[in-house]
DNA sequence: TCTTTGTCAACTGTCAACAGTTGGACGGAG
DNA sequence: CTCCGTCCAACTGTTGACAGTTGACAAAGA
């Protein structure tokens, strides 16, 4: 039994690093849902390892913000109040405005040729599913990696992963998918064109229009300057 | 001799965290240079604590970019190359121009009053010195305070501090005080008349001014599209 | 002299046990 | 029935010891 979880950690490397990666995608995969407690000897045993890895790896996942620790209780996975993945949206816009940016200034026609191609497979592959956009995530992933910048690109990611664990609290939202690919389209357009203003402002708006069916789905008003309540 | 060092760390809370605390100092303090390891076992017994809690608080640093763990090797001083040291001046760049949106968006006029105070007050004692200015830094802290978002801000400021400590890695670069507390004035000005779009050009603007000083200062070239050595 | 290989000390990764704290269950008083 | 104080089990924080790896030094060979 103590290599039954732990069969999923028999790569090469530390204990503690494929710790990390095994609890990352048990969190993002909703395996522990938010707000469940890390039971530190009951995981340690489960993946075969001890306790000093496992909290080597539960410090490193609290620094990206998928796990909230606190003294003497535990580490729990993370729960956002409407503030936070307010906050959080801004600072995808941040980012990827700023990506954008730079994405004019420094990407090819090939790269940004790949991209609209990208777009437009990945929209009739839409159209033939009932709704859903399951690109999204993908498109904007690759959008951060042209923008040629690493440290920004890893940072842009860690918050989309915040978002999209924020998100997994909510049953699914109602489905935006069409006009997120519109806006999709139109962005690849103006990088196309090299016209950063015009591709700022629409990544502005995509996100804008993001944020509020998430702060929807979630059951929140849609301008939250307040705080709210924790479980 | 167990609480020489120790005494340092001897407030409330876990070893763990108080541990942070102690050698995150060391390192923007410079007690610790660039580059250098930390050995566990000194400075552990340093300290007068056990590996266990300095290793967690090693991970944590790592995250915040502050260290560089290598397995089997140890935990290094964080040292940057050109190419690094440009990336982060690009997330300095995102945060600080969607954040002056945000203060021309939700910050009040009094608050603006308050930060203009503050560079005029600043401004004078530097004038007093020789040419240095010392608060350049709490500016760009009060500026990212007045956005509201807490995450933004810790981000940022995380930013900020790798910066600092890259900036560490070099002798002073030639003052650029007159012309930066100019560029602050100025950007407040624009938060004052609520223009957006024109307090963020200046931004941006004086970062590019505040990326070159640095580039320089550390000995590389302006445009660092090629990384460096690593000693 | 330069390269190669074997050995070793120092250090990191990991473990199992100990100590202190927390939240809740239990029981009694009002 | 509710509220409050006590006690306890479960869990986290910390420790010291063991095991495996790394880089360097020294000896042997070309």
């Amino acid at each position: 039994m103590s290599d039954e979880a732990g069969a999923a950690l028999t790569r090469d490397g530390t204990f503690s690093r494929r710790t990390e990666i095994v609890i990352r995608d048990m969190i993002l995969d909703g395996t522990i849902p938010p707000g469940e407690r890390l039971n530190e000897v009951a995981l340690a045993s489960a993946l075969g390892i001890s306790r000093g890895p496992l909290r080597e790896a539960i410090q490193r996942l609290a620094g990206e913000g998928l796990l909230t620790v606190i003294s003497h209780r535990g580490a729990f996975v993370r729960t956002f109040e409407a503030r936070e993945l307010d906050e959080l949206y801004d600072m995808r816009c941040a980012f990827e405005m700023y990506a954008v940016r730079l994405i004019c200034r420094r990407a090819d026609d090939e790269q940004l040729g790949d991209l609209a191609a990208f777009v437009a497979d990945t929209g009739l592959a839409m159209d033939d599913s009932n709704g859903r956009y399951p690109a999204d995530r993908d498109f904007h992933r690759r959008l951060l990696a042209l923008a040629g910048n690493t440290t920004l690109e890893r940072a842009a990611l860690d918050t989309q992963a915040q978002i999209s664990l924020a998100r997994s609290m909510s049953a699914q939202a109602p489905s935006r998918a069409k006009a997120a690919l519109d806006e999709h389209q139109a962005i690849v357009d103006a990088l196309r064109s090299r016209e950063p203003d015009v591709a700022v402002r629409l990544v502005q708006q995509h996100l804008e229009h993001a944020r509020s069916g998430a702060l929807a789905a979630l059951g929140f008003t849609d301008d939250p300057r307040k705080g709210n309540e924790t479980p």
